[in-house]
DNA sequence: CTGGATCCCCTATGATACTG
DNA sequence: CAGTATCATAGGGGATCCAG
């Protein structure tokens, strides 16, 4: 739980009001998502195999970052309820929408 | 000082192998970094007036953002031997051309 | 297989005080 | 004015165990 008085916070809601890039960032910038989110373009769709491409991540935080992102709307959840039970991601629009970008920073930091 | 041995570093040292994006994410996920750069292009490009723009920061964070943004090579400091001493900071080539990415980030957040 | 619950630690962020 | 030194803290990242 977030102490809303905490100058943490409080410097958290002026820097989202003051500038969408913050949220941007925000959205993009922990630890795995935009690792996460390019393996899932490229069909590492289930968790398993999320696992196996990231092999320093823990259970725990890859379900979180997950969650994060399915939260931003970057990817889609689609449970099929096989036994044993299968999760597939994908990228959602927005999710699409922001590889090039993700692209385009690549490239700008080989500058 | 970083412990080389803690998970911690050893996930950052495997990401930033892994996938440059890491790299570049690294250098504009500060905080308050993106907003520095952005004031800095609009000619807030000096201590005082940073701190006039970002209300809520403090010197010390100011001043290890600007240091950090500095060693990516993002701005250039210029001292300027006046009484008193001014200094003014502006946006390295490499700083320029990240503007139009964030620009698309920020459009990209409006989706 | 997928991932929630719990607990711990590290580090970036911040407050404050001080210097050239 | 433009920082640096010191100390404190929140909370994101992580390990481990457990559950549907």
């Amino acid at each position: 739980m977030i102490k809303e008085t905490s100058s943490n916070a409080v410097n958290k809601a002026f820097l989202a009001k003051s500038c969408r890039i913050n949220g941007a960032l925000d959205v993009i910038s922990g630890r795995w998502k935009a690792l996460i989110l390019i393996h899932i373009a490229e069909d590492k769709n289930r968790f398993s195999l999320l696992k196996a491409v990231l092999p320093t991540i823990s259970d725990n935080i890859l379900g979180k970052q997950l969650k994060e992102l399915e939260a931003a709307n970057l990817i889609v959840k689609t449970i099929i309820p096989e036994i044993p039970v299968r999760v597939d991601y994908t990228l959602s629009d927005k999710g699409e929408a922001l590889l090039p970008i993700l692209v385009n920073l690549s490239e700008w930091y080989d500058l």
